[in-house]
DNA sequence: CAAAATAAATGATCACTGCTCAAATAATGC
DNA sequence: GCATTATTTGAGCAGTGATCATTTATTTTG
């Protein structure tokens, strides 16, 4: 995947690349789509290990090493990144509960991130509010990987996104950053 | 595109429905990425023109009907919006400038609502503002329609996207609106 | 009007895809 | 050693994007 990417992915070509026959692979996996989603899976851990390595060396601004992470991940990992958004599951299909356990621990970590950061009447808005700055970050990371904000001319989207989180932030009570 | 979506969508399908040959489809647009790049600058001109009509007949807050307006098309198209962003381009293949000035045409709808709410020492950052704030609300989209919200029980993804648009234009500047 | 020149449309063919399942192979238990 | 169970196989099916010599339709010309 991290290779090929999602559109010229194929069983088959990983059936001769593990040296085992497209057969066994679907006799281990049952469907594309479950193996897709168990690679899938695999990403959101490889990630998660990689913004917690990212908080360790952090700053005093935890919140941008959150977002750099973000974006780090992502550029340094376009095509499996890439494949956690570009799989659709169709309507029978659904991801494990085990699976979506392990793909919650990335949020888990952003949530606990916010939380540290608000004061303590605002705790409880920590959840709700790490998601819709997830979706913030997302955004501006998608656009910037698809090539949309280069087109309209606009730099460092990056910097921008943690503008707009820092924003939400200080709004919901946060102390500002020392920057 | 509307009725199988993208992962289902094939150049065979549509020669069948318009009643040509393959070869003839491929005669006009010379490659797959081509009718696809055709059909979602085409989705694109709906988006705006969906967009004009709201905002016709809009309330005081039309920043407000932005967001439900990128929000309304998105979950009214599904299979049509998510095709734009799940088509990824060859290195090797462009958009034509004329798709993409068509496409831009919904960008710059928002980035003069966002200038009108500006007041007139903020007026400059409107362009790199306004696409900021799309991508803001893109992400809310993305995880609104991909199930992630509703995995992590966020309800209401779009009121949780205005309240992060109207924190960063109050931030830059604009008035409040009356809610 | 007919013949020549141009334009448009075709679909068999190729290499690929996800997926199936009877058959072959390997491993285990007694 | 033999029978039972567990793995693995890969040809075959229906589908895909793409090609291009051939056919069909249209237009221009004498």
């Amino acid at each position: 995947m991290a290779e090929v990417g999602f559109a010229r992915f194929s069983a088959r070509e990983v059936a001769k690349r593990i040296g085992y026959s497209v057969g066994t692979l679907y006799n281990v996996f049952g469907t594309l789509d479950r193996l897709l989603i168990t690679i899938n899976t695999r990403t959101f851990q490889l990630w998660a290990e990689y913004v917690r390595q990212r908080l360790e060396t952090s700053g005093a601004d935890r919140i941008q090493t959150l977002v750099e992470a973000y974006f780090g991940f992502a550029r340094d990992n376009v095509n499996s990144w890439t494949a956690i958004y570009d799989h659709h599951l169709p309507p029978d299909v659904v991801i494990p509960d085990e699976q979506n356990l392990q793909r919650g621990a990335l949020t888990q970590i952003i949530v606990d991130e916010v939380a540290a950061v608000l004061p303590t009447q605002a705790q409880s808005e920590a959840p709700r509010l790490a998601r819709s700055l997830i979706a913030v970050v997302h955004g501006h990371c998608v656009f910037d990987l698809n090539g949309s904000f280069a087109l309209m001319n606009i730099s460092q989207p990056m910097e921008l996104a943690l503008d707009r989180v820092w924003e939400a932030l200080i709004h919901a009570g946060a102390a500002a950053p020392s920057r």
